[in-house]
DNA sequence: CTAGTTATAGAAAACGTTTTCTGAGCTGCG
DNA sequence: CGCAGCTCAGAAAACGTTTTCTATAACTAG
């Protein structure tokens, strides 16, 4: 079949051992017109190791597993994208297998895992709360990037949903308005509690006084964000902006506020949450914050490969940090406009839990 | 560190020889109470085998490798998640590597999966005519899931535009329209030519004369289809309905017709094509013409894994039907929107080339 | 000049399986 | 009864690497 370090021995003339050497790259001392000759003939013949026996030798692989909940849903290809770029750059390759949110088939999916070949895993949206043994027992460095959890844990990327709220917030009130409905997720969500605290902070910070009747209930769901944006409609000092917890939300709430036979920005601006695909085509196109996806996709990895290095083990937290994506739901300065399009490749900026600037 | 067939060897008494025949689940005879024993006490140890050590020894990886376009191009996660539903079923896993629509990246990333342990490899959205050399010669078995070649190609897994399109004009013609627009894509894609093709056909399977007048030329983007509902609007003969190649044009015209002060579905009905994520968000809510992404990816898979099976060899081309996914653009009867959400799991039908109804 | 060190290369063990080869004990048939 | 043929189990080879151990030559220090 494939050529094989045996084949590159018997025409160089060398033994086995100082051909793997050369090939595999390690610090042994090889003089180096020996190294040539290796080099140039195995180029020559075309060589490629295989895989399965270096790995079986040396325990090491160069992969690394993904569990995700579900590929198709809306945030997994861009976290996996970024997983896969670093990766890319750092030689390694990855395993993706889908839990649908099943604890079972999540259990199944670790178990899988663990026993190939892979030299760590990162979960990715990782929900249930119940660490797995065979994880723990397993050793394999692993990262956990999701938008779950409320407590800080360990070896793990979260968006700064805080800082985040903060954004929408602030460019609200820059564009002059003062009293801002807010639409909130559920409330067991550490996101929805996030956003919730950013937005009170961030009134906060401009003396406005938080006003209760201004904060309506939502589900995420589109729906919910219509009803919710009815209520702050039917208060008799309504809102002149709308903050909603994500963009469905917010697309439902600019449909209620259309059915009123108001408009969106001129009546009412709105601001959603995740910058979602459909964001830059529905009309009018929505201003929102984006979820640093890709980003955290690579900080993960980033971190997981440093530990599959040996370089450091288990690392705090991680919160990374999103911008805010002006389109047309607020009337904003077209000025601002300009930077409309992020690219997600392109430079994010990192915030170590302990190294926030004030919060 | 792992428990190993030695250890379970030594803990039933019987040979490693043995202990392997049962749990490697091979045909060899082996009598039904030291099977029932071996398998207990690997159960009671919790092996899991080590894949790098089979592989090495056995040649079958369970993997098999796929190569995108980009994870995040909105085609391409149900297509993997069709695959990996797939390849799960039956034991395997996958590698996913990112082309970035760059032939050497592709050429990169064949070279990388097939040193790796990968026993077959699905190409989504391969893109490039010329066939890989090393492919070729690498004997793997492979299968394209793609949208973009004209002529048929061994192994591979294409939609059926041409049906498609039918299914769309026939829907509008089941209305009662007679002038019926279409907005193309670019003319040298396959896509469009099949596409424009159904629209063709059908209306001549019902009698309606051709005007090349409603067929106006597009880009695939929704400023373009804006720009042919525009003129499409202008004619003097305007259409009643306007069939879109694709979803995001279909957006655009339903933008320009409602700048045109007039409503969709009541003045104009349109339909679109792909059934894209933001076809039940936007307002009205679309019909369009489902791409049946997940069924090719699982068709592929299927068809994948009979060949690594050795149950058969090349396959031709085979064409996959979407449905028509009934919304609120055409003001259709509502007693046809019962089926409104299709679950992309459940059934589909797949329909082999050669086996073909009529057209 | 000798002993110790260093630089380099080869031999061989090891990784955990699968699979081939061997062989022991039966069964069945002439 | 004897032998072919079957069923089942074990011994050992093999898969292609990496890595440990050993060996040799060259060099250095004293």
């Amino acid at each position: 079949m494939s050529v094989k370090l045996e084949d590159i021995a018997k025409a160089t003339g060398f033994s086995i051992a100082t051909v793997s050497r050369v090939l595999a790259g390690t610090d042994y001392p090889v003089s180096p017109s020996v190294r040539e000759k290796v080099l140039s003939v195995a180029q020559a013949m075309g060589y490629k190791p295989n895989i399965a026996a270096r790995s079986l030798r040396s325990n090491r692989t160069n992969t690394v597993g993904i569990i995700v909940d579900d590929i198709m849903s809306p945030f997994v290809p861009p976290i996996v994208r970024g997983i896969q770029d670093c990766l890319r750059e750092n030689g390694f390759l990855s395993l993706i297998v889908n839990s649908d949110w099943d604890p079972d088939q999540e259990q199944d999916a670790i178990r899988t895992l663990i026993s190939r070949p892979v030299d760590g895993i990162i979960f990715v949206e990782y929900s249930h709360r119940v660490r797995s043994e065979i994880l723990e027992k397993s050793h394999k460095p692993h990262m956990f990037v999701h938008r779950i959890f409320g407590s800080p844990i360990k070896n793990s990327v979260v968006p700064d949903d805080h800082y985040g709220a903060t954004l929408a917030v602030r460019h609200l009130i820059s564009l002059g308005h003062q009293r801002i409905g807010y639409i909130n997720g559920p409330e067991n969500w550490h996101n929805s509690r996030a956003r919730y605290l950013g937005y009170q902070d961030e009134l906060e910070r401009h003396n406005i006084p938080f006003d209760p009747e201004l904060v309506q209930p939502g589900d995420w769901e589109m729906e919910s964000g219509y009803r919710a944006a009815q209520n702050l409609l039917a208060l008799r000092d309504r809102p002149t902006a709308i903050f909603a917890a994500n963009d469905l939300m917010a697309l439902g709430a600019i449909y209620a506020i259309q059915d009123a036979h108001l408009r969106v920005p001129e009546d009412i601006a709105v601001v959603g949450y995740d910058n979602r695909d459909f964001a830059k085509i529905v009309r009018p196109r929505l201003t929102t914050v984006a979820m640093p996806v890709y980003e955290m996709g690579r900080v993960a990895t980033e971190s997981l490969l440093a530990q599959i290095a040996g370089e450091h083990g288990e690392t705090e937290e991680i919160k990374v940090r999103g911008e805010l994506v002006i389109r047309d739901t607020c009337g904003a300065d077209e000025a601002l406009k300009a930077r409309e399009e992020i690219n997600p490749r392109t430079a994010f900026r990192r915030v170590l839990l302990n190294k926030q600037p004030e919060g």
